[in-house]
DNA sequence: AAGTCCTTGTCGCTTAGGCGACAAAAGCGC
DNA sequence: GCGCTTTTGTCGCCTAAGCGACAAGGACTT
């Protein structure tokens, strides 16, 4: 209700900038490290000048954000289909995309990624949080007292989601991730249960 | 000596708006014929605005034979390192550069080419004339009569080569294309010979 | 034939992006 | 410490790109 036109109206030539600069930076990321990558490098890379770049972002951290926004957000998108209805097996895709991606991504930067892992956590719980309050907030319409709301039940769920699978993709010996949001599910499930209309299963 | 300058202080927008319709030409021509894509069409694959491509093209056949231009000049380019030294072995680098061209373009469009055929033909003889001009005009400082000008033949070979490559890219059974080369080699070369200082194998 | 729909070009006006230049702040060798 | 280079931000001025709207031509249906 609050925020409904979003995405609408922007300048195509915005819209292209960002993307040029956002896939800068991850092919670049491909090839060096994040630290020795400075905003001039950006700028080349994407076809655009040093100043545009200043016009978008504050500086290279910021794109940095916006880009494991962007992908995270493409990802779980990608396989939850914006408003598909509330079931386990989407939530299995749900948990399961975010194990993909902290996967490939501990894969791409075994140790420099330390330092953004606070930033990757906090893009991420986002978008899953975002995910989550549609869900759940589609069919509450009727107000229980004595039971959480789905803002509620989103963040928490989508905390206890990144908990566990940050815990998953920090073993060393990790078992597959099929087998792992089998395991987790059940767990997941328990306080997604306790809000009004969610099917149990 | 005339033409010296070039491609210096071109605004980069225009170079990346440019680069962008081009790419967005191809990709469609994957996808559907030449005559069902329309200007538009154009526009929003490449992420800019319809007039704007009226500000850098005629209409889409200007933008076909800048495109076809730009990728016979890579390709060419990409073999024979602009102001590599001249030898049989470039020069037989170029010819077959020229047949897997031809040979791919017709694999990819197989009949509806034939009309642009003569679009092609003046792109490709133009660029392998840049290329033999750049090489016979070196070493050509004294001015010797009864010997053809390095413009002349290169004139002259850009002609042959379309020709001979066009022949063979026309034959249903057509031999391997080294093959080929080795035949027409020493009749490309013949004409070659006559101007100064170009060493006989 | 008249009807609609789409594509093609072209027009001002607005906005984003490019540029040169600058000062401030890091790096870095010595 | 001290120069030296590189990077970082920020300033106006200028130019390319976006937009809405428009007339004019096809193409296709009825």
């Amino acid at each position: 209700m609050l925020l409904e036109q979003e995405e609408k109206k922007v300048d195509p030539r915005i819209k292209r900038t960002r993307q040029l600069l956002q896939q800068a930076l991850m092919d670049l990321m491909k090839e060096k490290s994040f630290q020795s990558i400075t905003v001039q490098d950006i700028a080349e890379r994407a076809t655009v000048n040093r100043v545009t770049f200043y016009a978008h972002f504050e500086d290279k951290y910021a794109l940095l954000e916006h880009t494991i926004r962007e992908m995270i957000r493409q990802q779980l998108r990608s396989q939850v289909p914006e408003d598909a209805p509330f079931s386990t097996e989407s939530l299995t895709r749900l948990i399961l995309t975010v194990c993909e991606f902290l996967a490939e991504m501990s894969r791409r930067c075994p140790l420099p990624h330390t330092q953004f892992e606070p930033l990757m956590e906090k893009q991420i719980k986002t978008e899953l949080y975002e995910v989550l309050r549609a869900w759940l907030a589609k069919p509450s319409s009727a107000k229980s007292s004595h039971r959480p709301t789905p803002e509620q039940a989103a963040m928490v769920t989508s905390w206890a989601i990144y908990g566990a699978v940050l815990q998953w993709s920090q073993q060393e010996r990790r078992e597959p991730a099929r087998e792992f949001v089998k395991q987790v599910l059940p767990l997941i499930l328990a306080g997604l249960q306790l809000v009004d209309k969610v099917p149990v299963p």
